[in-house]
DNA sequence: AGAACTGTACTATAGCAATAATACAGTTAA
DNA sequence: TTAACTGTATTATTGCTATAGTACAGTTCT
C-alpha cells in the first residue's frame, strides 16, 4: 500500500498536481514499485482532506499515462516497468535541474554560490 | 526603466504572480535597483500578451509590499533601501534552496548527486 | 491649453480548481 | 448471499485567474 505519510500540502499548486507529483517522486525513489495497492479514492480524500473528486482526477491522469491501473469496483495498482521507471526519473530531474539553475541565476548567483547553498540546505 | 526582455511564460502559475517574482529575482540580482521607473501598466500588458488587469494585480501587490509608489496619473517607480533589498535576497534564496533540496531528496538523490547536477545544468 | 499619456475603478464574462452531495454498478470477503 | 467496500458518473455551487470593455481623473510635456 501507498503511504502518503510524507506528503504536505502547498498552496497556490493544484492540489490534483501535487498528488500526481508526489506519486512519481515516489516512483523515481524507488519508494513506489510494479503492482504496489493505491489507496482508495475515499480513504486518500480523507486523508488529506480534500474531496473525493480531487484525488480521482490525480488517479485518473496517472491512469492516462499508463502509471495505475483501475477496475471498477476493485482496488487500483500501480503498473511500473523498469523502462518507465527511468524514463519517469530522468524526466523529474531535467525539469528540477533546469528549472533550479534557471532561478538561482537569475537572482544574481554564481554557482560556487549555489554549491554551497546545496551543501547547506542538505542538513535540515 | 524596468526590462521584461528575459521574461518567460510559464502556464500553471498564476501571471500576476510570475510578475511579481520576476521583479523580486531582479531585485535580488540587482538589476533592478531604487528609483527604476516601472513600464506603465497598459505597455506592459501589450508587451507580455495579457490583461491590463492582470498587470495591475501585480503591481498593486508590489505596492502593498512597499517596493513600488504609484501616484495616479504619474509613472511608477522602484523603491527600495539596502535592507529590504538584502531581506528579498535573502527570502528568496531561503524559498529556493529548501524547497528544491526538499524535491531533490525525495526523489532519492544524494547530495553528490545533486551537486554534480548543478555543476551539469549550469552550462546550457 | 491641449494631447497623450498615466493610475485607478467598475462591471461582465469565461474557465478551471475544488467542494458537496448523490447515485449506481462492480468486487471482495465474511 | 449480503454487507462493505471499490471505481465511476453526474449536477450544482463557490472562489480565483484572466479577459474585455469602458470610464474618469491626475500627470506630463509640447
Amino acid at each position: 500500500m501507498i503511504s502518503f505519510e510524507y506528503f504536505e500540502m502547498e498552496n497556490g499548486i493544484p492540489i490534483y498536481l501535487q498528488i500526481l507529483l508526489y506519486i512519481k517522486r515516489g516512483i523515481a525513489a524507488g519508494i513506489i514499485k510494479d503492482n504496489d495497492e493505491l489507496p482508495s479514492r475515499r480513504v486518500l480524500s480523507a486523508l488529506l482532506g480534500v474531496n473525493p473528486n480531487t484525488v480521482q482526477k490525480a488517479y485518473r491522469m496517472l491512469e492516462e499515462e499508463g502509471y495505475v491501473q483501475s477496475r471498477s469496483g476493485a482496488k487500483s495498482y500501480m503498473v511500473l516497468s523498469e523502462e518507465k521507471i527511468e524514463t519517469t526519473r530522468r524526466q523529474l530531474i531535467e525539469e528540477e535541474a533546469h528549472s533550479l539553475v534557471e532561478r538561482f541565476r537569475m537572482m544574481g548567483l554564481k554557482k560556487e554560490e549555489v554549491l554551497s547553498l546545496v551543501e547547506k540546505y542538505w542538513e535540515a
